[in-house]
RNA sequence: CGCAUUGUCCUCUGAA
């Protein structure tokens, strides 16, 4: 069962609905039965996918056979409201979470109605740290980081200790807004507390530095990265393309284009699209078509 | 008993 669960994992990550379709069928004739573990890969998936109505059907049927709602459930769904623009929902579930387990998911006026009386072998799920970071990601994005912070605290009061994902969505948030010092201060928070500076905080802080045209700044950070052995990554790059571009240094920019290059990341869409619209706006028309013909 | 599932970074219909 661990072993065709891991594989619909990796079949649903790369959307191959048929050959994950194949693996269950494989799965049931070699009498390996779905767990709670392969409900909850396709329960991801469906929802990933945008079928949120299937997705729900499968919840139906979880519940009906059984198979416990578990909090990584209770997550996925979380997790899909707020992408969906349902946020008080999702909060309102989490809430739910400390009182009614999995149950708070078959709570007030949502689709899914009369799930379990969550008397799911006496334990029932309470929301952990990647409920609290859900919430936390999904009011950072709406804006509304006031009740986040309320939120962190209240995650704190629970016992739960932040990792570097909730640090990080916090300084991206600061960052975004250009509230470079607000992120700074969060960042030593969270050095304190003993996190290290991930690959994602580097990206977050070279945006925000990025935004306000602290160049030396960044290149500073680079240095770090490289004594610390953290790998750039597109994210990083693009970023830094995206200062340079702004500030109008487009030779500085296409010699970060070739370190990428050379270093053997490969550029995405976002990379040319920063660039050659610089160059457009430039009036090199040119290079921005070289460019062009590189992307492709 | 252990192994598999959930959360954070670049991508704006860049037009005035």
């Amino acid at each position: 069962t661990v072993t065709y669960s891991t594989l619909l994992h990796g079949y649903c990550c790369e959307g191959k609905v048929f050959e994950a379709n194949n693996v269950l069928h494989e799965m049931m004739m070699n009498n390996c039965f779905p767990n709670n573990y392969t409900c909850n890969i396709l329960l991801h998936s469906l929802w990933k996918r945008g079928k949120i109505s299937e997705a729900e059907e499968l919840l139906q049927k979880m519940n009906e056979r059984g198979y416990g709602l578990d909090t990584v459930t209770c997550n996925i769904i979380i997790d899909g409201l707020c992408n969906g623009g349902k946020l008080d929902k999702a909060i309102e579930i989490a809430n739910g979470m400390w009182i009614h387990g999995s149950a708070a998911l078959g709570n007030p006026g949502n689709s899914f109605i009369g799930l379990v009386d969550d008397s799911n072998n006496g334990k029932k799920c309470i929301p952990d740290l990647i409920t609290y970071s859900t919430i936390i990601s999904g009011l950072c994005k709406a804006g509304r980081l006031d009740e986040a912070k309320k939120k962190f605290i209240e995650m704190m009061g629970k016992n739960l200790q932040p990792d570097s994902f909730v640090y990080d969505t916090f300084i991206h948030s600061f960052c975004k807004e250009g509230k470079i010092s607000s992120a700074f201060r969060v960042l030593k928070d969270m050095e304190k507390k003993g996190c290290n500076k991930s690959l994602q905080t580097y990206n977050s802080l070279i945006l925000g530095l990025g935004s306000k045209n602290q160049i030396f700044e960044i290149y500073g950070l680079m240095d770090e990265m490289r004594e610390r052995g953290v790998s750039p990554n597109v994210c990083t790059y693009n970023n830094i393309i995206r200062c340079l571009c702004d500030g109008a240094k487009f030779q500085d920019a296409t010699s970060i284009l070739d370190e990428m290059l050379q270093k053997g990341i490969s550029p995405n869409i976002a990379s040319f699209r920063m660039l050659i619209k610089a160059f457009c706006k430039a009036g090199d028309f040119r290079v921005a078509q070289e460019l062009f013909e590189i992307a492709l």
